[in-house]
DNA sequence: ATCAGCATAATTGTATACAATTATACCATT
DNA sequence: AATGGTATAATTGTATACAATTATGCTGAT
């Protein structure tokens, strides 16, 4: 039993972010550090942490007297798209080149699990798991400069309301992409990787904006 | 006067940032809140929100147990420069839709700036200019996904030692392509900004890393 | 001499107390 | 009624106190 204890500071950041992705805070909501404390039930000090990251995240906005709720905009969306697709490519490729045994496992276990649970039809589990598939990559890159890029502007894509993958087809063809896109990482084949990888965000973009550009 | 007060938590971020991607503190080199705050005469507060930030940077690790010193590698430079060639331009491009006349008239000054100090030898300014010429343009965009991603970016390129911007003849080719740049902006030129942007990173990182690639 | 175990110290995590700043509301004056 | 000023309250910034965990070193037994 290594049960690694999460800090009252890491979940506060977690259900506050969740809170505002998917919209419980709206926009423009002013949070002030002690209403939060007595909400939350617990002291000032890790809600002041989980608040400066956040803001750290453009996801609000200190003011000096309170924090505004800023969210995520489409335009943000669009944003994000265009850097993962400009970037995350070459990622994966990298994650090709230095992948290592274990990270193949545990990146295994994130298709397969996507696979099961798109039987299921449980978008809840699939969205954690295509988490997982994609921050695994980040980490098999290896490269501390993409992950820091990549981590946040995949989870806040992840966490966005309006973002669900819950488009049954597009989510069983995402899966597949995965699978491909596993396969040729766990082969070694970067250039393979790449071209794949570049073709799921174009697919997803295309999906979430429609064809038209 | 509204000389807006900079918080204890800021200076210290500012000063750490400084001394570990200066080579002050060395790499591996352990921090504790406890002898930070005792060093630089602040109490732990404000320590611990730098070292969170500094953390989220990558720039240190926390242990748990105090934090590592981590800094900036050289392979960290490099997967800079490819994200920021690979994305920076159509940050400009986009500064070249969206300026305003306030920007515009910010922008001109850090290249006169620039253009003076050069005359001066004052390295340590031209670099401080050559951030707010960055730094502009990433508000310019007005995207603050783009600027999320690339103000710390450039912020370790700029701060970190080795990359000296003190070799002269680069110096004045930079400062004259930042000129070049800011003519393009300012006249809404979308495309010859990018083009010309493109090329800027292109001739630093060559001139970092030489030719070869 | 070596190793186990326990006491001690060092460190982070959290809560609370206090200071300083800023908004707000109320009251008096015109 | 409008305005200005002052007291009050709300909020963040900082310091400190306390709790919990973990490393460290010492002591004693074999």
């Amino acid at each position: 039993m290594e049960h690694k204890t999460i800090s009252l500071a890491d979940q506060v950041f977690e259900n506050l972010e969740n809170d505002i992705l998917s919209g419980k805070y709206a926009r423009g909501e002013l949070l002030t550090e002690s209403k939060l404390s007595l909400s939350m039930g617990v002291s000032r000090t890790p809600i002041r942490e989980a608040l400066r990251r956040l803001s750290q995240e453009h996801i609000i906005e200190e003011t000096g007297k309170g924090s505004v709720v800023v969210g995520i905009t489409e335009e943000d969306l669009r944003d994000i798209f265009f850097i993962r697709r400009k970037i995350e490519p070459e990622c994966a490729a990298m994650a090709a080149k230095n992948r290592t045994d274990e990270q193949i496992a545990k990146l295994r276990e994130a298709v397969e699990f996507q696979e099961f649970y798109l039987g299921k039809k449980d978008t809840e589990k699939i969205k954690l798991m295509d988490s997982r598939f994609h921050e695994t990559i980040y980490n098999m890159s290896a490269s501390t400069v993409f992950s820091d890029v990549l981590v946040p502007l995949h989870r806040k894509i992840q966490k966005y309301r309006k973002a669900s993958v819950s488009n049954k087809s597009r989510a069983a063809a995402s899966v597949d992409e995965h699978r491909k896109i596993f396969e040729a990482i766990e082969a070694g084949n970067e250039e393979k990787t790449y071209e794949l990888f570049a073709k799921h965000l174009e697919n997803a973009y295309n999906h979430m904006f429609g064809k038209e550009k």
